[in-house]
DNA sequence: GGGAAGTGTTGATATATATCAATGCCATTC
DNA sequence: GAATGGCATTGATATATATCAACACTTCCC
């Protein structure tokens, strides 16, 4: 249940067998099944989630009901409206399972005491948030700096095999596109 | 030179005089004229800079030349390529002076020391990255969610203020819309 | 002082993408 | 196994925004 955890912590860091041993007491495992929210807008998100099976992903919703898909996260991942979290303001996030899944939650006031017993922890958080940025960041100059068809071709790259496991009208709804468009460029590059 | 950075420390983490001396060996300053480069294109990005004064901006150029404003750095924010800064890639960004600034630099190679040092700027980083990751995330929502007259809305309720020391066509860019349009936007809204 | 460069505006037109609507295809379920 | 709902595709049309071009205004400098 915690092997995933595990070996991503020490990718990043290095942790003794008993720092982990505490490192494990903060989290909450539980399960989510397909179509399951893991948190739903105006609530305040109070939670981290590592993903050690299955899928999630998060997006808002538009006055008009139509979605934006934000994130997705599969095994190994973490998954939170990180702004909720720490302004501790209401999320305009939902964040649902998109396939049964296996989470590992650490919830909010649970942090700094973790960060407090086992100080690699802070390097650890650091450094998922520079990726997490850095990822962003990318995504963003993407999103303004390309076109559709662009953009279609460098998550194909990166991120193709996410098309098996994906609705393709989620794939559109990630790159900013509607579903019909997304068809037609995929009918043009093929 | 150092008391703009200070401050920010101090709105974040606590400090000793001694710990903060300290911090202080680790940047060093520098002065640059408007229109001087930080850093260009293909170059590996090898500092951070902490804006004491002045302004500095990044942007990305496309094949025809047209520039894509990433971000804007006034007094007492942060302005580095991070995902250079981190994978020692060479970056796509320019960063240059909107106007004559001073910077307190922090080089890569002193990263680490630095952190080793004083523990509690481990801290800081990760309140930075989690800030900046936030403000990015917020961005990219509505870069994709919203027409390009609500992004200029939301833009001037934000950071209305940049209008006075940020050139039209520069915000119009980091709005991804073009000069023309924005004019367009403008007079519409009034 | 006068040219040059940078800046913002406005108009005419082009284009990428959205929207609306219809169809077919699976997969699920009762 | 018929019915239902989610999903992808295709066509016709609409719309937001880009592009191209011209013009005025300021500011920078030689």
């Amino acid at each position: 249940m915690f092997s995933e955890l595990e070996k991503n912590l020490r990718q990043h860091i290095t942790l003794t067998t008993d720092e982990f041993d505490r490192v494990k007491r903060y989290f909450v495992p539980k399960k989510l099944r397909r179509k399951q929210f893991m948190l739903e807008a105006s609530d305040v998100c109070t939670r981290m989630a590592f993903v050690s099976k299955g899928a999630l992903f998060s997006y808002s919703t538009s006055e008009k009901g139509s979605i934006n898909v934000v994130q997705f996260a599969f095994e190994s991942w973490w998954m939170a409206d990180l702004y909720s979290f720490f302004t501790e303001e209401p999320s305009k996030l939902y964040i649902e399972a998109l396939e049964d899944s296996e989470l590992l939650l650490l919830k909010a006031d649970r942090l700094q005491p973790l960060l407090a017993d086992v100080p690699a922890m802070e390097t650890y958080l650091r450094i998922l948030y520079q990726n997490a940025y850095v990822a962003l960041q990318r995504r963003l100059e993407e999103t303004i700096g390309l076109t559709a068809e662009q953009r279609y071709l460098r998550f194909m790259e990166r991120d193709g095999r996410l098309l098996l496991r994906v609705p393709q009208h989620m794939i559109a709804s990630y790159l900013g596109v509607t579903p019909e468009t997304l068809s037609r460029i995929r009918k043009q590059v093929s």
